[in-house]
DNA sequence: TGCGTTTGGTAAAACGGTTTGTCAACGGAG
DNA sequence: CTCCGTTGACAAACCGTTTTACCAAACGCA
């Protein structure tokens, strides 16, 4: 810990050669013209001290850094984020970079701060992500490195992002629910303005459309989207006369109290009742019994198409700007069956 | 973008300097002797350039990097994992630090290459975390930087960490029951061999023990921590003869399972059986009806904790070593109440 | 022998700051 | 008038790499 760093001088001078040359061929720069017993002189002398080269004076010279920033709301405390952030993770880790994590909690004024400090020649370019899929605004100073939206889409057209394709997670939801033969089919909407309120929405009247099951708009009740509103919700819906013998929850949580007013109603699943929610959360999609099936948003997929994208973009700035889709695959648990009538 | 980046040089040409006095200036050493005018006129013309200093530059210089570096198995996936990076980040923000997470996911191989890379020179710390509560041995690489275990606990005694007072937190638990007047108590244990499988044990013994209730092994079931489980071991301890009137559940998912297993017994809660968890993990213990009274596991503080700590000795070496527990309050929700008999 | 061309290597200039050591000018004190 | 301490500022060294430009020796060939 105390003993003098070994520096590339070092094993110069170990190998009896010049720094340039020790630099040349660890590098193996292939331009570098080096004799082959030279090259084994200067990896053994590395070896036997044990060099590790600085990595911050190598950045200094080469003006870069070869890390991310992953700027969030508090994208890492949510409970899926995690998906996401591993993906960005090991992406960035194939290409032998790093991840330098923020997040700005809700204070604008921080996230100001916290994007300053990364900008300050930490990191080449920027990950901006949302905690759920939103349209966003990108802060000016975003414009002045390489960026990539996350789980987020930008009002104008001019930076790459990623995003759930809502609308066909939902139409696969709906399709699945139609497959088993159902065809009352209840959607517990989230109530809020959201890309995911519209896109899902749009799936689900699509998947009906295509099974020409025609739309009932008393069949779609929208909440906030938390379990104590999908009790509520699925009490109102299955009560109802000619109740429903599906329901396409918003997300797990909704689920989650479908599942609870389902049981006080006396209601087995998926005997007497089907249901399918979304996000695949799975502390919830796998404690509920039986399991539940679920739409998975595509966290960790997203996670590294980000990166990926993003790490192109550093290295070559005319790399086209592309805004995907990623899609949603059901994932089938026990909680969908035929109808009951 | 493209216009050249304004150094220190450049401020100092335009305000009539040396670059020397502009670092002075800027950093306000406090030896420094400049005059005020001059001082002025350098803080103008940094704000009117709008001058940032290259980060890299400096680290190289001063060799540090004020930067900390977050290794973990898989722990940023995990649910609750976020609040710890939440806590180590904001703890860091707040000293004026950065993060940086690595996750090794199991792999050994893995951690021993991310450790190198974040090693060189890139982080003046590493805080070293598991995704639960752990006894695990420190990888040799890390003994040459300042290190902190987070949520970990080393074998030996010469680094410093941080874990939740398991034992405390099941005494919380267990008196939280008994405060209501439950006697009979059951306890879905954890059946693996880790720390908070004991921790917890002797916590509810102790609870009892100082209410003056024996302790009845029958009441005590030790199963894989999650809700499948849970609902088997609930369906066992209150199909007995003489139920238990309150159960003592090791994690949240343990007690979704407990939870479910009561309403197909048609037993309400906490009317007729109450359930106390432990983990508050939120998606759970918000989305069960009626809300449930669990113990909070301090991963926000222990996050936080973590880093104090770890910029303390960073800054100073001779920082004793310390090791603490950090208590795990009792969150109330609706799942206790008074015994049905 | 003379002259280009490889071959194998090096010296020195960056990169952008911080820190150390030096110095001129000035104002009292003796 | 000299000496000395203080004030205000700067030149240059340094942090540890990468990269550019250059060079000596050896080689090939007429």
């Amino acid at each position: 810990m105390t003993q003098p760093r070994v520096k590339i001088r070092t094993v110069a001078e170990a190998a009896g050669v010049s720094v340039t040359t020790v630099s040349l061929v660890l590098n193996n720069v292939p331009s570098a013209r080096v004799s082959a017993e030279t090259r084994e002189r200067i990896h053994q002398a590395a070896r036997r001290l044990g060099y590790v080269p600085n990595e911050v004076a190598r950045q200094l010279r080469s003006q870069r850094t070869k890390a991310l920033g992953l700027l969030g709301d508090e994208v890492t405390t949510t409970p899926f984020a995690g998906r996401m952030v591993l993906g960005a993770q090991e992406a960035a880790s194939k290409h032998g970079w790093l991840l330098m994590l923020l997040n700005s909690g809700l204070d604008p004024e921080l996230e100001r701060k916290e994007i300053a400090a990364l900008i300050r020649g930490r990191v080449d370019g920027l990950l901006y992500t949302t905690m759920y899929h939103r349209v966003v605004r990108v802060p000016d100073q975003l414009r002045t490195m390489p960026t990539v939206l996350l789980d987020a889409e930008d009002e104008t057209t001019d930076v790459p992002s990623v995003v759930p394709d809502e609308q066909d997670g939902a139409y696969l939801a709906t399709k699945e629910l139609l497959n088993h033969g159902h065809r009352r089919i209840g959607f517990i909407n989230h109530s809020g303005d959201i890309p995911a309120t519209w896109g899902r929405l749009n799936g689900y009247r699509r998947g009906l459309a295509e099974a020409g099951v025609p739309f009932a708009p008393e069949l779609v009740v929208p909440v906030p989207p938390v379990a104590r509103e999908g009790y509520g919700a699925t009490l109102r819906l299955l009560g109802a006369e000619r109740r429903p013998t599906a329901l396409f929850c918003f997300n797990d949580r909704v689920a989650m109290g479908a599942y609870q007013a389902a049981a006080a109603l006396g209601l087995r699943i998926p005997a007497d009742v089907s249901i399918i929610g979304f996000d695949d959360q799975q502390e919830i999609s796998e404690g509920l019994l039986p399991g539940l099936t679920t739409v998975a948003l595509p966290h960790y997929e997203m996670g590294a198409w980000a990166v990926d994208a993003l790490i192109a973009r550093i290295l070559d700035p005319q790399t086209p700007v592309e805004r995907v889709l990623l899609p949603c695959p059901v994932v089938r648990r026990g909680s969908v069956g035929p109808p009951a009538f």
